[in-house]
DNA sequence: ATTACTGCAAAGGCTTTGCATTGTA
DNA sequence: TACAATGCAAAGCCTTTGCAGTAAT
């Protein structure tokens, strides 16, 4: 899936959903974003265009995105209890946090790919979604660490 | 880590930690069973053996078991809302859930290892725990489909 | 003119925490 | 006998939902 917001704007008024001014805000947001929002930052950042704006409407609005697939909701580190958002336009990648810094390195990998595929010719399985994230130190925090 | 029930008393022994009736009943229950359980599965199991526990003692208790690396936690499909616990004595494997049927098909790859490895070499990364959960439509499920 | 969407406030669901009591070492 | 662990109830935190008012088509 992989269109701008302009293209997200006409999957949404295809599938019979209006393009209000929240909506299109939040939306921009997210695809313009280099980096990982989770709701709240998302609000604060929309409510200095709109004032008005609520939690329940970035939630509600973010919930059609990724049933739509316009955006995909990501997990960082061990920590769970929060989603952050990133556009579905951004080439697949794969998420590793530092525990120590909280630093977050992005990569890419055909292993995965071939792993889908593995099991899928294996299990018959056919995939839909796969959430993937891999803590540990990134290579700073642990040269710092045998400085010490 | 990989030792029983015994062998995780002595770690916890080691550490300072008091072996109570109901740390060893949740242990052992963890332990035992070889499907994901959740914290209010462990407790409703628990509670058969010992009617007076309560759930924050269980949530205290695999909270150490966690941090101790005796029992790993586990989302699976979407919904990372609800954590389930696994013993991490069962040798490394990786889940796909059926999101028609809900089943959990286990299975064993080289290829996060071999991933590992790589992000190692490429980024100077160093892992300490991989958090991977693929959902999809299982082979039965996918039969189903086709027979309508 | 419809009726989908929003904002607000309240509720939900899982997990954590404060505190007096209990029980391990 | 210390003080860690438990049980209970309350609180936390992120997210969802009900409802009356608002706005897109």
């Amino acid at each position: 899936m992989n269109m701008g917001v302009k293209g997200a704007e006409k999957a949404l008024r295809e599938e019979g959903f209006r393009i209000t001014a929240q909506r299109a805000l939040i939306l921009d947001i997210v695809q313009q974003s280099d980096e990982h929002l989770d709701a709240e930052a998302i609000y604060f950042q929309a409510r200095r265009h709109d004032p008005k704006l609520s939690l329940s409407t970035v939630y509600r609005t973010l919930s059609i995105l990724k049933d739509m697939g316009l955006v995909e909701q990501r997990y960082f580190a061990r920590d769970h209890s929060r989603e952050y958002y990133e556009s579905s336009a951004v080439p697949e990648h794969y998420h590793f946090t530092c525990v120590s810094c909280g630093k977050i390195v992005e990569f890419e990998t055909p292993l995965i790919e071939q792993l889908k595929h593995d099991l899928m010719v294996e299990h018959g399985v056919r995939f839909s979604h796969a959430c993937i994230c891999f803590e540990g130190y990134c290579a700073q925090c642990r040269a710092d660490a045998l400085d010490r």
